[in-house]
DNA sequence: CTTCATGCAAAAAATTTGCATTTTG
DNA sequence: CAAAATGCAAATTTTTTGCATGAAG
């Protein structure tokens, strides 16, 4: 497990207790957007500003420290970057859940890729639907 | 090929010849956002609203007829639904290009959300990178 | 003709910016 | 200290809304 501070100099950025508490919250909670992260760390720093929030998150996104999670119908939500992984999108109650599989199949993305003289950046993977959790509240 | 009209009236919506227009602008680029299809759609209808433009493709999502496809760092994009396919997004022109692969690895994916008990909904896999195209332009 | 859709202008929400002040390394 | 980051308020951009008018089925 990396530290924030380690993180954040490696991509030459200041640690301030402002990112710090920023990524901490991401951490936690493993996915949040801009509105969720700002309504937990005011809790703590009803002073941090709704402006640092924003420039932080873009600065710390396109130095690949965040990662954004766009997704369907909602605000993007951010989490601390890591290997590539399955998003788990739950549509009922908007929880996102990682999963790291070892795609099999990766033979044929990666057979496309080639053929298509594609150079590949990033995979993303998310998959849409009700989490068992929702599915069991629906049944009772 | 199935014409707009229907498609609309499936969904039990109107056909409008904004509604029409709309569709012909996406189905005509492939992937286009909202700036795209007003700018595109008032070169014919200089009086066709934007608030209209965000009603449709708010209404046209939520019906099915269109697919809203989220970009990192970019406005979604809106295709016309069609059956689950990949996309390859080029970070250097912002192109998007539509793949139909026989997702061999369908399997792990598969077991994936049986095991988890998630209830699927739709695929979402994108593939960001730089195009064969924009390769080739930077190679020169 | 009845219901639904449009277009406009206004309101609301989201994001960005400039700059004086403070903090980090 | 010098460079970078913060916080505030203002500006901009994006999206939504209400309502009178018009079009579709």
């Amino acid at each position: 497990m990396m530290n924030y501070i380690s993180m954040l100099k490696e991509h030459g950025l200041k640690a301030t207790f402002q990112r710090m508490h920023i990524l901490e919250v991401i951490g936690e909670y493993g996915h949040k957007d801009i509105d969720e992260i700002y309504a937990e760390v005011i809790k703590v720093h009803p002073s941090l500003s709704l402006a640092t929030i924003y420039k932080n998150i873009i600065i710390m996104s396109q130095s690949g420290v965040l990662s954004e999670v766009p997704v369907i119908g909602k605000k993007s939500k951010y989490e601390i970057s890591k290997q590539d992984h399955i998003h788990l999108i739950c549509t009922h109650c908007g929880s996102i859940e990682d999963k790291n599989i070892f795609i099999e199949n990766k033979n044929s993305l990666d057979q496309l890729v080639i053929s298509e003289h594609f150079n590949l950046e990033k995979k993303e993977i998310n998959l849409y639907g009700v989490c068992s959790h929702c599915q069991n509240i629906k049944a009772s």
